[in-house]
DNA sequence: GCCGTTACTGCAAACGTTTGCCATATACCG
DNA sequence: CGGTATATGGCAAACGTTTGCAGTAACGGC
């Protein structure tokens, strides 16, 4: 019979295959409860036959709606710095699972300019329903001025005072706490904190690691704070500078284990021993954390329930729910790079005689 | 005057606002030659304005472009293995950057099942112009069939004797052949081999190991070929079985940095000293490769190239030109993890006694 | 001053879906 | 057996853009 071929999509070619109208196999398709669940298998099974999707301009166009998600990893403005941290990158893909898990898509932006400019790009050029921005780094007043445009985005960052954005975060001021306490309660006194303030993250660990130490009664010394930047490999030439500098410490308080990492290596290069001369605490316990010489003691970051969350909200904010920021609490995981007192008993640890240093001589400096 | 309001999308107010027609705003805003370079300013001012960004599903639905690539990271089937290897993450990042630069967006999917699926999903629902597949992986069979669909598709991986479809990569073959001469070349004798040869790539390295030995008039032991697959720790444990098996093996190449990682952290636990009495060869120069201890002799895979290239011919395919697979070279990095003889020497290693073997004994096995 | 040419601009159709509303078929009740 | 309620399917409009075609204004030549 003569169809009309005028509809000449291939929806319609899968209408006709089943015997039905175009808008039948839309609600079938769409699982509509005003398809009888017979023909829904039918016109399930044609279009399967036809190896048919549902094209997603099309319906994107009707609904308004992309089932897509952008993701925003916002980089140190510095130069190329290529996707650096394991910690963003274990993010990412837990947020990919739990958006697949969504049924949404993932649209991915590594962003070195102004994130501001590309959520614009992505919210009125209807990209994506909603973003997720990795890491609110330095660009706290932009995100506070796109929150006001309504359109769905959650950021991975910490809590600040009168912001309007929602943010899902680890509880930074408690971390940067955990880890400064539990070098002082190892015997440290000039503690090391190795991170940039100006990222929110960092302000409130320094916040931590300065309460940690008037607890125990220790002055804050400025010379001990050093205003480490993401990438590159600033950390290793920062601590290389204080070694050479002459400056006395025995712990570093890190504001990754990438720092931590690149600690080590400028300490043990030095000839300064880990952890007896000087004990490192790393943050986010990424999994190559255990796996150091020696194995990094460290604030572990709930990725897994960071991503869960992040996904969680944004897509109640896409249903137009209202949603509120959510602190994760963080865990101090010890390893061997804090141990001072007990490192050589300890199994799994061996060789790496302690350099010049006494076996004992943990507390030469300071106090 | 009544201007005609049937047509209310965004686009139409910035004509309005600009003084023209709605189509005259859609071609000065795509580049098009027939509008005058002052009207074009005119409406890009409008546009800027009003904030406005092309609607990106009606622009799709028309076109049946979307301007957007598709990448796809298959996982070994195992379970959650996170995006786990930083060097696929480092390949992600640099097809992130490429393209950008060409104005594409990046939709990925981290797939755990049939790559086939979602491939099928992204050309059908056009949801990308084409789709960059990461690693190959035990898929070549499903990608060889997703040839013939004529969807764009670039795929990093080994070239494979008849295979239809495009692959980049680094040359495998010779990578593996470069890893095992070195260690032959430091004295080894015993050389076992890390990975799992059911995936393309790691069975030309396999295949060049191979050759390297019989170069040197080794025969291949097969006990000393252990397929490791990717994922959680099972380097870690293939190497530790190894020892405790007594099996006799003096240096080990890895295919991949984390392989090796794993395997230097077995071998140390039990006493084993790297590389006095096993040296080790790493795969890709991850960024950490460099900061282990012993810093990692590894074969550099040159991940931006590949990106490049990746991306330059994914683009070219959507431009319906004819595109070829392309080999990159490899590069042997020698670090400390391979160097029996001079280990001690070298600056910047320090301490770890070598273990129970002497300082010699790198000929204590095999014959 | 009129016509031919050039250089823009505008109209309207089409892309593939979804969905409000109406039409039809079926079943059930009286 | 007729009428009504119910369940299901179909029609057509609308989403925001791009682009072929046609129309108009400006301009110069004769």
């Amino acid at each position: 019979m003569g169809k009309k071929r005028a509809r000449n999509s291939k929806m319609a070619e899968v209408a006709e295959r089943a015997g039905v109208s175009l808008s039948t196999v839309s609600r079938a398709l769409s699982g509509s409860p005003l398809i009888s669940e017979q023909t829904c298998r039918l016109v399930r099974k044609a279009a399967e036959r036809l190896n048919y999707r549902v094209d997603a301009a099309g319906s994107s166009l009707r609904t308004g709606l992309t089932r897509t998600v952008g993701v925003i990893i916002p980089l140190a403005h510095a130069a190329k710095q290529n996707l650096s941290d394991p910690f963003f990158l274990e993010m990412l893909g837990g947020i990919a699972d739990e958006l697949s898990a969504c049924g949404y898509s993932l649209l991915l932006n590594k962003v070195t300019e102004d994130p501001a400019e590309w959520i614009s790009t992505i919210a009125q050029g209807r990209r994506a329903d909603g973003v997720i921005v990795i890491g609110q780094s330095l660009h706290h007043e932009v995100l506070n001025r796109l929150a006001s445009t309504q359109f769905p985005m959650v950021v991975w960052g910490a809590l600040m005072k009168g912001q309007r954005y929602v943010t899902v975060g680890s509880d930074n001021e408690d971390g940067g706490h955990a880890a400064a306490a539990h070098l002082i309660s190892q015997g440290c006194r000039n503690i090391v904190f190795l991170g940039d303030p100006a990222a929110p993250e960092v302000a409130a660990r320094l916040e931590g690691y300065a309460r940690a130490l008037r607890d125990a009664g220790i002055d804050r010394e400025p010379h001990l704070e050093v205003a480490v930047r993401f990438g590159s490999d600033t950390a290793y030439h920062a601590v290389g500078s204080l070694i050479e500098a002459d400056v006395e410490f025995d712990g570093i308080v890190a504001c990754s284990d990438v720092f931590a990492m690149s600690a080590i290596r400028a300490l043990s290069e030095r000839g300064r021993s880990v952890p007896a001369d000087v004990a490192i605490v790393g943050y986010d316990d990424i999994p190559f954390a255990a796996y150091t010489t020696p194995p990094l003691t460290t604030i572990r970051q709930n990725c897994h329930m960071g991503a869960r969350l992040l996904v969680e909200k944004l897509v109640s904010a896409i249903r137009h729910e209202r949603i509120e920021s959510a602190v994760i609490p963080t865990e101090l995981v010890v390893r061997a790079s804090s141990l001072r007192e007990h490192y050589r008993a300890l199994p799994g640890i061996r060789g790496r005689r302690p350099s010049r240093s006494t076996a004992h001589g943990r507390k030469s400096s300071a106090g």
